[in-house]
DNA sequence: CTGAGGAAAGGTTCTTTGGGATCA
DNA sequence: ATGATCCCTTTGAACCTTTCCTCA
């Protein structure tokens, strides 16, 4: 040890201070973190599944759960129940309660009125009590005695511990509100402070601050021994239950806020109210006094099932022994020496400044049942909140940490450090806080060194060797990682003790890589592991170990961040497959960019798009999955693609063109529909053309059932043979049938508009801006296209024709089409314009690309002419051939695909025709 | 009281770029 | 005949950690 012992401690705990934060940052900009919170979001939906979600409203009281619940002895909120929420006040036990963190917290301290209870929005979900939580997991044959509990329970557990400490929190903050009454606060200083303490509390002591620091603890003593002289207690406080005691009911009445007035002016109550009422006391006195309290939620560390204890306990409602110990204390702050007095008026009566070093009389041993000191909370009149563990616990650092909820995980830590944000939003720090936290970190300093080898392991500042996991180092390993001995009591050896900060975690290079780091040049490796580990499903037989029998192990400051080598910096750096690796954002090549899909843009979409943009783009690798193919267990890597990687002056341009993309596909979908529509229609007519042709030339058959089905009605192909029987006239009476399908599809459009139903134009086109300009777009672009190859397929022109005009009322061809060559003759002259410009053409080809997209948008310009002009400025500037070919052979090929479509019906119609005829 | 050791369970890490059937 | 597309399946092995318990 260091002759200096506070300045070493001090520089040991910066250092592992500084290594948290790094080893924080790692996790959270790596890939790493993904998985932890993928599983997370399993395991909430997973319990959203079993439960039953209760949003309340935001003026609605939103703790009544709690304040009905019969594991708290006291509670009450001073709030009526709604009845809305029955079912969630029927819950007997408290069972499963899950709170987000962080934003489901709102604490409002604005109405300050004690009969307004109440959070923003708290989402409290209830489960109901399920008999197989607490199911014994198999046991040993020869050891009966363990019982673990089930993974379900344990997860059940944690949940429960930290709804506990949520609960608790607002029990906390309630009665501290109630402590603010000043008509109860006048009373109890009029009953229990005489002329002479008075006199020693307004002492006026700038002079000598060692003497106002001795009158006040006078004054405390004094006003203590009357009010705990005065005080009876008549009911029991809260008390720590065990898992299995969880449902035992502790007799005792409801506490609203007039009781609990009634009770403090009366002296009757419980310890907790005595303490609650001793703090109402000192504020009226205008002491800052604050209301600890040490929270007592069941120990989530125990994984033990419960035994023989717990039909006891269930049975007959066991009175519960009294700690010794306080759950409920009171702090006054010492402006003279700018420190806590802690002061129990009720259990123990003692006032305590704690030395450091030397154990708190507030910290229960760790035998004690009913009370444990894990989390100790302290409250100010203001509704500050400070967690004050650390003054209470010699051993904070060693011990009381693990049994925190944030010792867990870092996601549990954030929760905690959150519900006590949430608690504390709005609220200042104040002068009191920084001399707090000073003492606090002298306490962790005091603290030093473990005195027994289990306290070492995953402490905070200290590690030893032996302790070490496998892919852990201490680097470096000389003098300055050492920071004392340690002697190992039963074998009476002497180890080193080392700094926790020069504990460095081991990774493959190859695990590095996938976090985005590479060797650097030169880098030794500082241990090896055979690489028989986790080889388990790998491919081990086709690549000969024989000489790799070993897996080096680096350290994170042997690494540096990789970045990919650029080339030219219009390629994209692809790799042997012809994709990018994008295992961290940092992967990413510094003339790229990525992006990235999602639910409503998928890798084809970003592929299609780039395609049609005639852009160099390659798949981006983001991460791999394993999945097991056939049972021999051979696991095969897939490479997952997360995205696109394009050159960054593409961006813009790609990402406009993928919303338009979407927007297309939308089209498209309805197009299919309106498609599909008309198809049967035409249908529909051919057949009652040929029907009206063979009745005829046959004669009438008087046979309802037909071979054809039909989406329409009977009723109306009655109606239109009839009509078709009347009109012997071919050109009449085809014109009048297709006005009549007109009608009928209006009809019908309302019964059944995706059924193999049809879109009328007026209705598609009336919706909004943007699918009126795709109306017009598809109208020029694919429709009318389709509609005219069509009519040049098919033989029965003169219907085709008649069916054009009818469909194509509602769009005007003659208007669109100068437009549409208007901006051609635009376009080809821009383009010119670029083409002289030089080197800044292509971003602001891009930015012309953007423009032009709200420009369509707003004017409803043709998508023809858009990727004409893609196409165009593709072969005139881009260099890449290939590319641009691809393009235009892509925009021929959709030209050809809605011509392919296109000749679908017909064949389709003929085989029908020849079904017909056949009959 | 302490530490070693064992049991039992859960968690973490490692692996790092298909292939056969069917359809067009 | 050939290329494109779909669908298969959710798995291990080895190691590590944590907890409880017993025994010395």
């Amino acid at each position: 040890m260091s002759d200096n012992p506070n300045h070493y401690h001090k520089q040991l705990l910066r250092e592992a201070r500084l290594a948290k934060r790094n080893t924080n940052n790692n996790s959270s900009d790596g890939d790493n973190e993904e998985p932890r919170r993928k599983k997370r979001n399993v395991k909430k939906q997973s319990l959203n599944k079993k439960t039953t979600e209760l949003r309340e409203e935001q003026d609605q009281h939103s703790f009544d759960e709690s304040s009905d619940s019969n594991d708290f002895e006291d509670i009450d909120l001073g709030v009526r129940e709604p009845p809305s929420d029955a079912s969630s006040a029927e819950s007997e036990d408290f069972e499963e309660i899950s709170l987000d963190t962080g934003h489901s917290y709102q604490f409002d301290e604005q109405s300050n009125n004690g009969s307004a209870a109440e959070a923003d929005a708290l989402t409290i979900q209830i489960r109901a009590p399920e008999e197989e939580d607490f199911e014994i997991s198999k046991t040993g044959k020869g050891r009966s005695k363990v019982n673990f509990v089930s993974k379900e329970e344990r997860r059940r557990r944690v949940q429960i511990h930290k709804e506990y400490i949520a609960l608790m929190l607002i029990h906390l903050i309630l009665r501290n509100r109630w402590c603010n009454a000043k008509d109860i606060g006048k009373k109890l200083k009029r009953a229990c402070v005489t002329t002479q303490t008075q006199q020693l509390l307004t002492y006026d002591s700038k002079n000598s601050p060692l003497l106002g620091s001795r009158k006040l603890l006078d004054a405390l003593k004094k006003i203590m021994a009357i009010y705990s002289e005065k005080f009876r207690i008549t009911v029991q406080g809260l008390v720590r239950k065990d898992w299995q005691e969880l449902g035992v009911i502790q007799e005792a009445e409801v506490v609203t806020k007039n009781l609990f007035k009634k009770l403090v002016a009366n002296y009757r109550g419980s310890r907790d109210v005595a303490a609650q009422g001793f703090v109402t006391l000192l504020r009226a006195l205008g002491l800052n006094a604050r209301l600890v309290f040490s929270l007592q939620p069941p120990d989530y560390t125990i994984i033990t099932s419960p035994t023989k204890l717990l039909e006891e306990h269930t049975k007959s409602n066991v009175q519960f022994m009294d700690s010794p110990y306080p759950i409920f204390w009171v702090e006054v702050y010492d402006k003279y020496k700018n420190s806590w007095i802690s002061i129990d008026p009720i259990v123990m009566k003692i006032i305590e400044t704690c030395p450091k070093r030397k154990k708190s009389s507030f910290e229960p041993p760790a035998t004690d049942e009913r009370n444990q000191l894990h989390y100790a909370l302290a409250i100010d009149k203001v509704g500050r909140i400070r967690d004050v563990t650390r003054r209470y616990c010699i051993n904070y650092n060693a011990k009381t940490i693990r049994k925190r909820i944030s010792f867990r995980s870092s996601e549990d830590e954030d929760w905690y450090e959150n519900l006590l944000q949430a608690a504390n939003r709005g609220k200042k720090r104040s002068v009191c806080d920084i001399y707090e936290m000073k003492e606090f970190h002298e306490r962790d300093l005091a603290e030093g060194m473990p005195n027994n080898l289990q306290a070492f392991k995953n402490h905070p500042l200290y590690a030893l060797e032996s302790q070490l996991r496998q892919n852990e180092v201490i680097s470096p390993k000389d003098k300055s990682s050492v920071c004392g001995t340690f002697r190992i009591k039963s074998s009476g050896k002497l180890v080193d003790v080392y700094k926790r900060s020069c504990v460095k975690r081991l990774r493959s290079a190859k695990a590095w890589y996938m976090r985005g780091r590479i060797l650097k040049i030169g880098a030794m490796p500082m241990k090896t592991k055979s690489s028989g580990v986790g080889n388990g499903g790998g491919n081990v037989a086709h690549e000969s170990n024989t000489d790799d029998e070993e897996v080096r192990l680096y350290a994170e400051s042997q690494t540096k961040l990789y970045i990919p080598k650029i080339e030219f910096e219009d390629r994209i750096p692809k790799n042997a497959y012809g994709n990018v690796d994008v295992y961290t954002e940092s992967m990413i090549p510094e003339n790229c960019c990525l992006i990235r899909i999602s639910d409503t843009v998928s890798l084809k979409l970003l592929q299609k798009t780039a395609q049609f943009l005639g852009i160099d783009y390659a798949k981006a690798i983001t991460s791999f999955d394993f999945t097991q193919r056939g049972k021999g267990g051979a696991r095969t890597p897939n490479a997952k693609e997360g995205g696109i990687v394009v050159l960054k002056i593409h961006e813009e341009a790609t990402r406009v063109a993928v919303d338009f993309m979407i927007e297309m596909e939308e089209y498209e979908r309805k197009m299919q529909v309106e498609e599909n529509a008309l198809k049967n229609w035409r249908f529909f007519l051919l057949k009652l053309r040929l029907q009206n042709r063979l009745n005829k030339s046959h004669g009438v058959v008087n046979d309802d059932s037909d071979t054809i089905q039909f989406a329409s009605p009977k009723k109306k192909r009655g109606e239109e043979i009839k009509r078709n029987e009347a009109e012997e006239e071919e050109e009449t009476g085809e014109e009048e049938e297709v006005e009549e399908a007109d009608e009928v599809e209006e009809e019908e459009e309302q019964e059944d508009y995706y059924d193999g139903g049809f879109v009328v134009d007026d209705h598609a086109i009336g919706l909004n801006d943007s699918t009126q300009l795709q109306g017009g777009v598809f109208k020029e672009s694919s429709y009318i296209n389709k509609v005219s190859d069509r009519n040049g397929i098919d033989d029965n022109s003169d219907e085709e024709e008649e069916e054009e005009e009818v469909f194509d009322g509602g769009f005007i061809v003659s208007d669109s089409e100068p437009n549409d060559s208007r901006n051609h003759n635009d376009a080809i002259r821009h383009d010119k314009e670029e083409e002289k410009e030089g080197a800044k053409e292509e971003t602001s080809y891009d930015k012309e690309v953007g423009q032009e997209y709200k420009e369509m948008r707003s004017s409803s310009r043709g998508l023809r002419s858009t990727r004409k002009r893609v196409h165009k400025y593709v072969e005139e500037n881009d260099e890449l051939e290939d590319d641009g070919q691809r393009s235009s052979q892509v925009y021929d090929d959709d030209d050809s695909l809605s011509e392919a479509k296109f000749s679908e019906p017909s064949s389709d119609q003929s085989s029908m025709d020849f079904e017909y005829e056949s009959e």
